[in-house]
DNA sequence: ATCAAATACTTTGCATGCAAAATAAATTAA
DNA sequence: TTAATTTATTTTGCATGCAAAGTATTTGAT
């Protein structure tokens, strides 16, 4: 039998198997602020950087355009932001925080030391040595 | 600014990011079988082990259930397996490879070599440590 | 033997992810 | 200036992923 098309042999399907894992173990966690992984990950982009282009939201967050749009109708219903056109060029959209998104932040804020809770069986200095070979592999395919 | 939930510093964001960016990667190498990268999956559990029960592919590949119903009826479609009850316990079925299935294997033994070209900017043993870590990250999830 | 609990799968409803087509507006070229 | 092209975003059609409900079949307990 050849290894290279042994499942356990698979980089692929590691993250695959990883990112899924992650999805469902932030669910409970995102319960308090009624929202899912992905737009949780667009709440963290604004939270860092409020007023931008759905574009830059895009780069930022690297999700896929036609669920971005429905990503953010989802939060817009959900109060936690607004999208306005852009004055000058009117194909551009700005999305900014409401005051509810604002606060939501502070509820957030917990929610990186529970999933942290998880991961007792890694130091730190195997995690950050994790994030450094996986940046390494990311390079590989902008490339 | 809490670092905390700067996009930048989650792991999760990663494997989000680099699990897609797998199944965007796969998916011209995959065009030869006509398949999808869940089904590459599936066909790869199979080529290891040929007449199992839905529940032992679902053990081995980590697809969600609902998905995998879906799934195998697609590649049944595609002339690739067949699904059977099993006689003993009629709750049971068993997934079995087709001559076109197993034919296709030989196809599929180029996807890894071609999948790796795109990983020069690591050397084998990076890519190695990174295995032995995401491991062990996969193994918080577990317990 | 009979009924409740456990198993093995499938179905359903909702939320993406992917690629490609469609829109609308701004920019560039002729 | 007008038409062709580019840019920003949305829409569409298909394929999952997730949780929960639904089916059919077996096993277990009384």
């Amino acid at each position: 039998m050849s290894e290279v098309l042994k499942l356990e042999n698979q980089l692929c399907h590691r993250f695959y198997t990883l990112s899924n894992a992650f999805t469902r173990a932030y669910r409970p966690l995102l319960a308090a602020l009624d929202i899912t992984y992905p737009q949780y990950v667009v709440m963290m982009a604004l939270w860092e950087q409020d007023d931008v282009t759905i574009a830059g939201l895009l780069n930022k967050t690297l999700i896929d355009g036609g669920a971005m749009s429905l990503i953010l109708k989802k939060l817009e219903q959900k109060g936690l932001l607004t999208v306005k056109q852009d004055e000058k060029d009117k194909r551009v959209k700005k999305v900014l925080l409401t005051e509810a998104g604002r606060t939501a932040k502070t509820t957030a804020e917990a929610v990186p030391a529970q999933m942290l809770c998880k991961f007792q069986g890694m130091t730190a200095d195997e995690a950050r040595q994790l994030v450094i070979l996986i940046d390494k592999l990311q390079g590989c395919f902008q490339s």
